[in-house]
DNA sequence: ATATAATAGGACCGTACGGTCCTAAAAGCA
DNA sequence: TGCTTTTAGGACCGTACGGTCCTATTATAT
């Protein structure tokens, strides 16, 4: 891969996470990656929506490395994995003041309805991301009460995560996502083995 | 308030909930709402935007009345409000097979970073219903540990549901949203007095 | 009856955008 | 040496968009 693709996928990236997909516009990607023009950039990418298809997949890759990795550290204790990954959420936003938000959470609510290309991407991504969390509660199933459910508990730690990303950047405040971050943990224990339980949900009569 | 208003109110409001905000062109609301040109429209408002924070704000006011109006209800257990309201998203969620998403957490998305005067209304928005479920913790203090926190327990409600409904229209799969409001009633009521339970923040070794 | 607001419809403007095309100079490689 | 890729830069096109302006006709309320 040629060192001026990756400047652009670069230059976009950083665009599109502040301002959007739709108003990150080629000429600006050119600005920033300081392509000579229009011709240039189009020499390297065949259209606008190949090119956020690949800084989707790029912003994954980093992702999958920075963020994700350490659900795969065999040497630590998988719920203690967990904990770690969430910290490592908070972390990424603090770098931002919490004003980034989730680059994929971001593109979804942007893109999901208008745009197929990018619905079926992000939603592989999710599949992807949840996947990695299903893999870490199999591997602590013999610290969990026998009825945890992977999918849906792996789901709601996504959801919980994107809603509390979102909410942080509406509010510029990292402090909403270091108190979600801290029930999330919270709600993670209580399907531990040893966590005395917890009522099923509550009927009122 | 004309007839005509509410009416482009309500069409803009569909096209918005379907397609966003900047992907809305006045003129697809001129035909929607079946105005005869530009100039019928800039009769009633006085720029797109402003167009845009009317139908937010009708947003909340429906979301009030419709959605919200069950935490306000008196002959009933509050925390069993809580679940009814978490039933009336999912609910809500349904009529349009998941597909709709939160109009709050659409825009919020979309338009938080590049246009301030959104996401000030947006911040609003979040604010009074967090301000909402917080009188609703409060009313069920008696039946709550004494350590809740109000203010933490609401923006985690908020932000589950958001994430959820976000994921739930990138997979075009009512369950996603089904699972996680399940569980994010488990997470409520494990804050109640009755529940045994729960340890606090694990820490490992 | 008269003033005001609502409806109708079209011309127009400036700007921005994605994308194409064309020419030509450097750079890299065989 | 030649051939291909990369860089450079500009002209251009069609379309879409938010917004203004102008002229009329029809309702409505005082």
């Amino acid at each position: 891969m040629s060192d001026r693709r990756s400047q652009i996928l670069d230059a976009a990236a950083v665009l599109i996470a502040e301002h959007g997909f739709t108003s990150t516009s080629v000429d600006d990607v050119i600005k920033a990656a300081k392509l000579s023009g229009k011709s240039h950039f189009y020499h390297y990418f065949k259209s606008k929506d190949e090119l956020g298809y690949e800084v989707l997949n790029r912003q994954f890759e980093r992702f999958s490395e920075r963020g994700l990795a350490v659900l795969r550290e065999p040497m630590i204790d998988p719920l203690e994995r967990l904990n770690l990954f969430i910290d490592s959420v908070v972390a990424l936003q603090a770098e931002s003041g919490g004003r980034r938000g989730s680059p994929f959470g971001n593109l979804a609510a942007e893109l999901a309805d208008a745009h197929e290309g990018f619905r079926v991407r992000i939603e592989a991504v999710f599949e992807r991301w949840a996947s990695q969390i299903r893999s870490l509660l199999w591997e602590a199933r013999p610290q969990l009460q026998d009825d945890v459910d992977a999918v849906r508990l792996s789901r709601f730690i996504i959801a919980a995560l994107e809603g509390a990303v979102l909410m942080t950047r509406v509010k510029r405040d990292m402090a909403v996502l270091e108190g979600i971050a801290f029930d999330l943990k919270r709600f993670i224990a209580m399907h531990g083995r040893d966590a005395l339980v917890v009522p099923v949900v509550r009927t009122f009569e």
